[in-house]
DNA sequence: TTTTAATAATAGTAATACTATTATTAAAAA
DNA sequence: TTTTTAATAATAGTATTACTATTATTAAAA
């Protein structure tokens, strides 16, 4: 079963819609791809207007600049990743259970035939949150940018993960935390595996269920 | 009491030692000073020049490129950290409390009257960390500074974290990744802390007792 | 005293991160 | 149908960045 789950974007971080024309999804899609191939540093509107055969200028009508192309595609997966526990914790009862199942959707990496739009691929996202992720608030205007509510997304999707730590255990005190370093460590041990092992105690490949158990002994352990 | 370290730099991190000039510590103290200040995608070495007076060319003698300039800082604090861990764990003989202690070294935030050489100031470094530390190794070329070394400092302190770990509970089997993510999560709840505070549930000042808290919870949850 | 080596300053370059202006096309109003 | 307006794209620019190559200056060694 796929998902088709639309995300509404904040206006703050696009002059034109994307999604509203051919050109402004052109942009995302090959721009996605762009960052995850020569690194969001190397990344210029140049290199991407000549990759999809348009100008500079035509990609500067639609962002700002490259962060907030960034932040657009990194929120556009905070997002996605909400809506997704949403849907899967819908029929759950049993808190552990949920809990068990934010951690897997945060650590399980998507299988690429699951598109959930024409121009945005999961696995994609997935990859430049790993890499990019934490760059989209790292920076000296986090501030401005988060007035400008830039980071609702990530800061609901831990709240709503949270508030599942809140009913498993209503008197643990840092709920938010917790939320925040299940999602941080996610990302975080996904790249030390592929790029710096000896931080981790996992295999490159076929690591997803020594990783779940990890988190869950992390989650569980300081929750119980 | 303080501490005089000095830490050995991995040579492949700067054409000339700047330790050995006078210009050179000046670029790397004034170099922090202005990469916490404007934040390390405004800051150039053409700026740095300007304050310090001297010219872009003197400053490229020393360093290769900006990034170098920034794993060059980011390593001597990791360095850091892990000599103090050792002096401060060497006459301890009770594990828990080896592993209370390195929480605590890792969160307390330095009191600026602690110089320990002179031209790095500890609490910059360690504001330096909070900011942009993990900007030295989410770019695409980490695979080639890995195998230049130039991580050695940040696999020997997760190391050293981790077999003390192991020395508390033989049976964990993810103590390097139970010791990273308590490195990364130790700088990004700080942050957090600082920036996006509904990601945490500590207030603004004073939140050292509460964020130990938070941490043991999570390491002797885990371990127990 | 001369040679050599270390260091600094000058002057460049290609690329980056934009902006302002002009040209083209499409839709709406007269 | 024609004209006006609006949307979009392309052209051509700029200041800054991230360097490099060359020349000048100073200091130390032979």
């Amino acid at each position: 079963m796929e998902l088709d789950i639309r995300v509404k974007m904040n206006n703050k971080l696009f002059l034109r819609n994307p999604e509203e024309t051919v050109l402004g999804k052109k942009i995302v899609k090959h721009g996605l791809l762009l960052i995850n191939k020569i690194g969001f540093e190397e990344f210029t509107f140049k290199k991407l207007s000549i990759e999809i055969e348009t100008t500079e200028a035509s990609v500067y009508r639609y962002f700002e600049n490259k962060h907030k192309f960034l932040v657009y595609l990194i929120t556009w997966y905070w997002s996605y990743i909400e809506c997704k526990i949403v849907f899967y914790l819908n029929n759950i009862t049993n808190y552990e259970l949920k809990l068990k199942t934010i951690i897997k959707l945060l650590i399980e990496e998507p299988v690429s035939k699951n598109i959930n739009n024409d121009f945005i691929l999961e696995k994609d996202v997935y990859n430049l949150i790993m890499w990019e992720g934490s760059k989209a608030y790292l920076t000296k205007h986090v501030n401005k940018d988060n007035k400008d509510s830039l980071f609702k997304p990530y800061k609901d999707l831990c709240e709503r993960i949270s508030k599942v730590i809140k009913e498993f255990n209503p008197k643990f005190k840092y709920a938010h935390s917790l939320a925040s370093t299940m999602l941080e460590t996610a990302h975080s041990q996904k790249f030390f595996i592929q790029n710096l092992p000896s931080l981790t105690d996992f295999k490159k490949v076929n690591n997803e269920k020594s990783m779940i158990l990890f988190m869950e002994s992390i989650v569980f352990g300081t929750l119980k």
